[in-house]
DNA sequence: ATCATGTTATACTACAAATATAACAGTTAA
DNA sequence: TTAACTGTTATATTTGTAGTATAACATGAT
């Protein structure tokens, strides 16, 4: 697994690292059932401190991400996430409203919004076969 | 114009505005050339500190999307920003990819993603008929 | 002149991010 | 049993940003 850290940033490390893994998982690359590396290992070959990826694991726990055993370490959860509920598709539409709203201003078209959404849809499920 | 502002929101007020005025420009609600309330006028308006308007103008007048006359106070511009470049897609590939991975996790078809996308921007340009 | 405009400077509080140590409890393997 | 490794918790510190509070300046309008 390639975890790559933008460290100049303004996006804070623990979300830069949930992301990295949750694009692991919708891609494919992190199998259900597979397990990361311990806090302390993560934390020593990305160079950060094991707070930051404490911080990263415990909050995909909560998301239904990650099973954490006492012994066997922290885990892809097999079951994954709950599905999207109307409350998190309202929150998802508060994220992309503004986003959509600054496309539109710049002359983005509808058909080219829709195809840019495809092509990144594509991206994600096309390492889904490897 | 309407301002809705969320003080218990983790994001940023000046933020908050900035989307309020964008949204409110690619609705039309905002139309071109026409003048804001003053710093002050605004800050008072919504209950905030004068700095936390100016910063929200200042970022929006960098973008392209407020002119700032010395006499003619806060208008917006109707030029409007500079359309939308490759480096900008990037960077909205980067903030979109996280989103869609998670939606992807949560079972969500690219149909369904599509034209949740497209309501949204039907929405922003319902308004502008008006 | 007076007032309102944007602009700048300074200082302060509050909070989050990130790091640094340290310790604890439980599991695993030598 | 001992040693090493898990996640977990606690505390403290540094750093940067957000937001507020005053104050002042230069410019333009009435």
């Amino acid at each position: 697994m390639f975890i790559e850290l933008d460290f100049q940033s303004e996006t804070p490390i623990y979300e830069q690292l949930k992301t990295e893994i949750i694009v692991g998982i919708a891609s494919g690359q992190l199998t259900p059932g597979e397990r990361l590396p311990s806090v302390r290992q993560m934390a020593s070959d990305i160079g950060i401190n094991l707070h930051t990826v404490n911080k990263a694991y415990t909050q995909l726990k909560e998301e239904g991400y990650l099973l954490i055993h006492r012994q066997r370490g922290v885990v892809v959860n097999p079951e994954g996430p709950e599905a999207m509920t109307k409350e998190r598709q309202a929150q998802l539409r508060q994220i992309l409203r503004p986003l959509i709203a600054d496309s539109l201003c710049r002359q983005m078209t509808e058909k080219e919004l829709t195809t840019f959404i495809q092509s990144i849809y594509d991206e994600l499920k096309e390492d889904r076969s490897k």
